[in-house]
DNA sequence: GGAGACCTTTGATTTTGATCAAGTTGCAGA
DNA sequence: TCTGCAACTTGATCAAAATCAAAGGTCTCC
């Protein structure tokens, strides 16, 4: 895992701060914002920025974790495996999502990059003294929290109940809506996962993921510039695909 | 809907207090043992507690939530719908979870009790202006939502990439695992769904949820009293069978 | 530019679970 | 006790997606 620690220097409110978590700058819709400048520097003092390629793990299933992190850029996938080996990708986090399961050291999740991916990260016991200063801290990582969670349940009706076809349309307007959360939805835009991620994410087969996307373009639904980058002409139409009213 | 509201006097604290919430009395694992008794009794105060039949619903998909409650026994189904009719069961919750959906009046659910259900309920107004009093009580809702996102996702590997087999046996052992919480796993229970309710949660049909019921009993993995009496010889063998390492 | 690895697509066939269709069973109410 | 209905089970058939198999593409590294 490559690990670039970037500290920039740049003044909070005037005082001689040494040093301030590059991600703080970058985002608030993370965890920062609802910090107090002290207690921001003091977080950006424990923190490190690292770039994290493509299928490299950020915390393993089972494993402690011993941090929490921003996503800066990029995309994390959240997957559960089974003893024989079948997985299931069980969310996304797009930037600028906060990652960590707070109360917890045990991590029932693997966290691994699906794109090159920027994330900074901090200790989890520095997290947990500012939860414990900051109780607009607390309240923001339950809103995240709840957010996790009302995805999580549209996603298990799409699991449960929807065609294959139905499923890759959703991924598609998953993607479309999350890629570029500055710039709302994208019509033209980077797949972040391969078919075989694809795959493990609608509880499907590769081929079938395949086949599913080929008809999509054939139906014009869709249109496919190469293997990863897709257009879509009409979100709407994407939609009812994909059954959402 | 049935609503029987219930006030029994009990004295807090050698205070002059007209009535207690029948269910703060009861449980402290909903959420109510992070309050002080002050609060407790303003809470109570607001509070209704009520019986919900079965099929009865509690929110409605799409409706303003207007109450937060607590679970004093029973099981509520918590459902999502497509526009077509198709059903995902999302999460159930037992006795003595807390339900509501904190920061927001819109549900995206369904609420439904799936047996004879009493909860003891209370306007969003005030469990609103509590949080803001109460540090603690915000940490009990969030640590609240994060058992359900683990929950979800958990059950989003079942949805994804179990057989039809694994997903009744993985039903049969949630049920048994908190059917009755305050007694730890338990070896013999009523199931609280039908079987048109079961194919819901595992995103089947009614007749393979039958068979595979019909094969685990063959196979010796649970004994059937009636259809919705349940015996279980070997927890390990369950476990097994569902695909639980 | 070519070899090899990996990802993706496409085709043929099989399997799992859905659908269609009767029957049972159990239970509430006459 | 009988009747009627809803819930459940079982059987036959069908269809969607999995599996097995074989090509294409694309990319990296010589």
């Amino acid at each position: 895992m490559q690990i670039v620690t970037e500290h920039r220097r740049k003044d909070i409110h005037n005082s001689d701060i040494p040093s301030v978590c590059a991600a703080c700058e970058a985002r608030h819709g993370g965890v920062c914002g609802t910090l107090t400048p002290d207690q921001l520097l003091d977080l950006s003092r424990h923190s490190t920025r690292r770039r994290v390629e493509p299928g490299r793990e950020v915390v393993g299933q089972g494993e402690m974790t011993d941090s929490y992190a921003n996503i800066i850029s990029g995309v994390v996938k959240l997957s559960k495996v089974l003893s024989d080996g079948r997985q299931q990708i069980v969310g996304l986090q797009f930037a600028p999502d906060f990652m960590g399961r707070p109360f917890t050291r045990e991590s029932a999740l693997t966290a691994e990059a699906a794109i090159d991916t920027d994330i900074c990260s901090f200790p989890r016991n520095v997290m947990e003294r500012l939860v414990a200063e900051a109780p607009g801290l607390e309240h923001r990582l339950h809103e995240q929290a709840l957010k996790e969670l009302d995805e999580a349940r549209d996603w298990m009706l799409t699991l449960g109940r929807k065609t294959a076809q139905e499923k890759v349309a959703s991924f598609l307007y998953i993607i479309a809506t999350h890629i570029d959360p500055e710039n709302g939805t994208a019509t033209e835009f980077d797949l972040p996962l391969s078919r075989a991620d694809i795959a493990d994410y609608l509880g499907l087969t590769i081929e079938t993921v395949s086949r599913q996307i080929t008809k999509l373009r054939k139906d014009n639904v869709i249109r496919i510039e190469n293997s990863r980058r897709v257009t879509v002409p009409s979100m709407d139409r994407l939609m009812h695909v994909a059954g959402i009213d």
